[in-house]
RNA sequence: GCGGAGGGCCGGAUGGCCGCGGCGGCCUUCGGGGCGUCGAGGAAAGUCCGGACUCCAUGAAGCAACGGUGCCGGGUAACGCCCGGGCGGGGCAACCCGACGGAAAGCGCCACAGAAAUGAAACCGCCAUGCUCCGGCAUGGUAAGGAUGAAACGGUGGGGUAAGAGCCCACCGCGCCGCUGGUAACAGGGGCGGCAUGGCAAGCCCUACCGGGAGCAAUGCCAAAUAGGACCCCCGCGCGGGCCGGUCCCCGCAAGGGGAAACCGCCGCUAGGCUUGCUUCAGCCAAGAGGGGUCGGGUUGGCAGCACGAGGCGCAGCGCGAGCUGCGUCCCAGAUGAAUGGUCAUCGACGGGGGCAACCCCUGAACAAAAUCCGGCUUACAGGCCCUCCGCGCUA
RNA sequence: GGCCCCGUGGCUCAACUGGAUAGAGCAGCCCCCUCCUAAGGGGCAGGUUACUGGUUCGAAUCCAGUCGGGGUCA
């Protein structure tokens, strides 16, 4: 239709964003606390888990008594994964996707472990590993089906 | 220009945005914030050698056992490493490769085949003599030839002989003894001997040299906790060892020196210091406090060890070289579910595809990441750069 | 991170003192037995002795180096 001419600077203002994406977001600016002891990696591998193409997802809601809130994050990358080389590549790609996606999907008083997977995670374009990490979260967090016998 | 040999170096670049670990100082509402600075390798790897360092055992050494190394000389803290030389082998050459002591110290093994696998012999042969039914047979000599084997009792040539044989001779090889050169391994040349000495030592062994054992998850300290842990000892102005380290005393300004106790070993008999109980009041037994020693299950944090070192770089001197010495200069990772990066843009080596070509398109860097440190070795590695040398071809 | 040990058919093990076709049981396939199955009997196939070099006339064995697996130590 022809109503449209004088608002062009509006729909040049709302394109332009998108190809940035990685605006500062404020003071959000939130650094992870890590996942650093055994037990709480095994408690977390009893939870919920997801897998994706490039890594396995597993999430699980911190009992209310362990006070600090917030979302915590931990990686695995085992020796199945490859070398030392792969397995340092690998973790710190996960650390970087973690540090895009969890702060705005994450939910508070979680904690959520980050596996690594042979091959993928190490030389996979990482649109692709944003991608599969917003996919498990989301998946991890929706409304729990009724389980299929 | 083509092909080859040796040595050295590098092993993605620049920028934007967002992050991580250590250190320094600043601010702080003690949660942290922001600034500056540093932040993986030539192999960080394998853990195959050698050390530093620590603990344990022992006392300096020597011997035995076990393990390792193995031409000679040098370098080094040390080495199984490196350098130089010798010998043997490969290559036209530059150059490369070599577990390279001893097999007449001894033991063992050498399957099958073969007469025989190391001290004894002869299957087919060859030769002589005798016999003959002319096919051969018997006795003796011989070990050149054949046959077996991975390997067969020196090799080649000549003389010699019935046939042969180091039986004799020459050369080569081997052994012994001098000479010359060299620090030596060894090399050259001389004389003598006259075949005696098969192979395997990554089989045992002999010989020379080296090595006590374990390892930073060593070790020490702090905090919490089982918990008031368990067991043993306490004699002698005895004798000897022992002052490297810790404690005490003396001397000295100090470096240091001396001594004592501890500690270790031995000896002796009355069989053990203090308190209490029992008692047959010599003594024995039991309990307790103190001191000393030994041993011990399980759990979790923190600190030290832990980064100034056989250190890097530059210059000079000595040395063929490995390297050594001196001077100057620099500070250069320190994590512990473990930092040293992620992503984007531009450029980009190798590779793949297209094109006669210029060039275009796609993909987008090899191997591999400290974990107490250092010297080596070995193994993995896309590709690139530099220097020196050799052979062939062309031109001058 | 350090130290120690082990690699033989699909599985569990022999042969490890060098000597020639690497052997046994289970599992597999075929046949016999049985009405059928199991058990039993007979036969067959299946091995680069983890890999690569070296020593030796000859290597599963001895030596060196790679690769893989396991155990142990605060």
């Amino acid at each position: 239709m022809t109503t449209i001419p004088p608002e062009a600077p509006e729909t040049n203002t709302g394109t332009t964003p998108p190809a940035v994406s990685s605006c500062p977001k404020g003071a959000k600016r939130s650094t992870l606390p890590i996942l650093r002891k055994r037990a709480e990696f095994l408690a977390a591998s009893r939870a919920r888990r997801q897998a994706t193409a490039t890594m396995v997802v597993q999430a699980r809601r911190r009992p209310p008594e362990d006070a600090a809130s917030g979302i915590r994050v931990g990686f695995t990358c085992s020796k199945k994964v490859g070398n030392a080389v792969a397995r340092n590549r690998a973790k710190r790609r996960l650390r970087e996707a973690a540090r895009a996606i969890l702060p705005e999907l994450g939910h508070d008083g979680w904690d959520y472990v980050l596996i690594g997977r042979r091959d993928t995670t190490a030389a996979a374009p990482f649109e692709t590993l944003l991608g599969d990490l917003r996919y498990a979260v989301s998946k991890l967090h929706a409304p729990r089906k009724k389980p299929q016998p």
